[in-house]
DNA sequence: CGCGAATCTCAGAGGAACCTCAGAGCGCCC
DNA sequence: GGGCGCTCTGAGGTTCCTCTGAGATTCGCG
């Protein structure tokens, strides 16, 4: 029903034995891997790639680790991130954690527990990865469409295929107006326009895809 | 969203010492505490309560805390889990973290790196609802409909799920048409309305959701 | 069993919440 | 600079929720 699960990798690790070997690990498990060889670089992949997950070694030249996630998450970007770490006092954990990272790995690791980590940080974190479920068929948030199903292709607006994501991100959440609002249209003040978007959302994908709960708000159909 | 996050906190930990310790170092950082002492309690207080998010300890009598989380799981709480365990094996950490759990930390542990992995867990997971136990069934209060048992979900309007809520939060209690007008209808003056939204519960939900006392007023169907 | 009181059932009025959609304003691309 | 698509507004029509009230049914007690 979800169709396949996006398996974008992006690894960012400078020591070039180390990351070739992850590449090869990873590749093996089923990855599609893009290597960095320096936080610059690393930088610039993050910010111009979309991937399902991302493993960041902290001894990075130019840019340390850390340092990364921290501007990748100035930048608004929320995919999962592992770090690694030679490191392990507590102050480092703390930090990288603080920084914005999901998770952190100290070496010299366990294969097996780095790839339950990586696979626990997919299963949970699916509203970053490109296709969202929507039942019958799924939405391509990068495309900004609809697929799957009977029927052709279905093109989104920029503001349809926002609020659709955030939709099919959280299934069973109910989300008021406001909420929507201020996830979605960032102007504060847009009394009508959540109603239009959703009226325009099915429209185009069937009454059903998103359902009215009287008094409150709007979720999700499905499920 | 709508003002302060949930803080609230289910810790199950049969270790009475290393409870009391945990109990106090979360409530000094803001968190509203519930303790179970084991698995069974612990499962129901999940199932029953809404928490932001849940402490489990590995080593637990009755069930045990791997076991406890995929119960929890496959109940569809997706309420994010940090496990505790003494034990640090590879095998081990890959078996929680597949049974479902956000999260793990090896015991003795740093408070720090415990703390920061908590606020890791609450800032990325900000939703979750709270249910109410129902026998078979469970309420959704916030999404407003029940769940559970082997039919369809079942919507409800803002009356019915306030009086069920009322209900289902106190069992065992008889209520009278007065207490009942008074906590889920503003005007004080709207006689018949109790009776009509038992009505409409007992329509929706079958006849047994709500006992009859007669000459007294109602109580909840189970128990 | 018979009677009054309590309860159940349900159609419908009134009002709030919601849906629908035409169109104005804006930015972008040719 | 003109056309096109996207975004949001606002007004009118529709749906849904809430509560009323009246007739049917059940309960408890003598």
């Amino acid at each position: 029903m979800t169709g396949d699960q996006d398996r974008s990798l992006l690894l960012v690790e400078d020591d070039a034995k180390l990351a070739a070997l992850l590449e090869r690990l990873f590749t093996g498990e089923g990855y599609t891997v893009d290597v960095a060889r320096d936080g610059q670089s690393g930088l610039h992949h993050a910010l111009t790639q979309r991937y399902a997950v991302m493993v960041i070694d902290r001894g990075l030249p130019a840019i340390e680790g850390v340092d990364l996630v921290r501007r990748l998450r100035a930048r608004g970007v929320s995919t999962p991130i592992l770090v690694l770490t030679a490191r392990g006092t507590t102050e480092d954990r703390v930090e990288g954690l603080d920084a914005g990272a999901e998770d952190y790995v100290v070496k010299p690791f366990e294969i097996d527990e780095l790839l339950a980590r990586l696979r626990a940080l997919l299963r949970r974190h699916t509203d970053s990865s490109t296709r969202l479920d929507l039942g019958e068929r799924y939405l391509d948030v990068t495309a900004r469409r609809v697929l799957g199903g009977t029927g052709a292709p279905i093109e989104l607006s920029g503001r349809e295929n926002e609020l659709l994501q955030l939709f099919a991100a959280h299934p069973t959440q109910v989300f008021t107006r406001d909420e929507l609002r201020r996830q979605v249209f960032q102007d504060a003040d847009s009394p009508g326009a959540v109603d239009t978007y959703v009226y325009y959302l099915r429209r185009k994908l069937g009454r059903d895809v998103i359902r009215t709960v009287h008094g409150l708000g709007y979720r999700m159909g499905s499920a």
